[in-house]
DNA sequence: CTTTTTTGTTAACTTAAGTGAACGTTTGGT
DNA sequence: ACCAAACGTTCACTTAAGTTAACAAAAAAG
């Protein structure tokens, strides 16, 4: 379960023994049902959150609908807006499958961060490696048509298709389910 | 000029004399025309830019047409893809208005933290916030529609309605220009 | 000061997404 | 195994945005 992690960390800094027990003592490793709901809105949270395996999802509750709008899934780091601006969230937090996170608030970061330094820089870096990412991917999203978008996602992330119920997908693509479901016939009608 | 960039920072952390004159000794502040182009499609570059006075924007070209997908204006910071993952641009950056910037590449960013450790942690700090919100906006961008989008502007960031052409702002809502043309149309002849 | 380019608006028409409702299917709970 | 809720699709209709083109106004260039 470690294994998922230290591997990921890997592929940025090797890790020593020391810093991988460190790591294991501040225990972090957490189980969830499919369904659970990790953060609602209006509440207070200082929790932020690395899958290791399953699927967690953000969502807004607008006129009773539900606004999905995003999905991460193994080896995505999240940390809500509410952890950082230490305002209540805006939206709710739930696993969309049965799923193995590390949970980790800012306190066992600041342990972390005194102790091995270095983990700080990996943070910083991480953090501005999925700052210009997340910027890249919104600029797509401006700059193509909900079609463009479904077929984007096809190729980039054809997983979520399987695991995640079609109308929570919609309103990630920024679409209605109505709209989903006739973009999809179109483009099965289209190839034969 | 270095007063605004100090006074941003000092909103996280005071600094020393000795903090400050160390950035002064950068020599990072730079002056351009209206118009300048910052970096281009296909360009490798380590620039970061903090925005002091005036409007920077990005863009992609696609089929021969500009698409705007981000203005920054005053105490605004700017990190391009291109610079965390050392790949070519895939867009353009250029002054909207004549503009006075900081302008850092990765050197100076090293010998600056290992001088002074706590502007790393300033900056994962200043990350981990801009990528939150960054997504945040990415989250309104999705659950509204254009017009809706058009109106969200114009509470947030009604000076960029007089900075930049419409056009430009168009193509960062989302939409053509002759939609955003109508849709303040629209609002206009509602209004009485 | 005049010319050219850029910008913003309008209009007629096309295309695609939103809406509301119905229906069958799947899923989950008991 | 059964029932209820959730899910996905389809349809008819409405609404809004995209497209193409023309034109006026403003800004930049000479």
């Amino acid at each position: 379960m470690e294994k998922e992690l230290f591997n990921f960390i890997a592929k940025y800094m090797p890790l020593s023994v020391e810093e991988k027990e460190a790591i294991i003592e501040l225990d972090i490793f957490r189980n969830y049902k499919k369904g659970t709901v990790l953060l609602k809105e209006g509440q207070y949270s200082k929790a932020g959150y690395f899958v290791i395996k399953g699927c967690i999802r953000s969502y807004y509750v607008i006129d009773e609908e539900e606004k999905s709008t995003a999905f991460y899934t193994e080896l995505d780091s999240f940390s809500p807006l509410c952890v950082v601006n230490n305002k209540p969230s805006e939206y709710y937090v739930s696993c969309v499958e049965d799923s193995i996170l590390t949970v980790a608030n800012l306190e066992m970061e600041k342990i972390i961060f005194e102790r091995f330094p270095r983990f700080e820089t990996l943070c910083r870096i991480l953090s501005e490696e999925l700052l210009a990412k997340s910027q890249a991917s919104f600029d797509d999203f401006k700059t193509s048509s909900p079609e463009q978008r479904y077929l984007k996602l096809l190729e980039t992330r054809p997983d979520l298709l399987q695991r995640v119920p079609q109308h929570q997908l919609a309103s990630y693509l920024g679409m209605k389910p109505q709209s989903l479901s006739r973009i999809r016939r179109r483009l099965v009608d289209q190839h034969k």
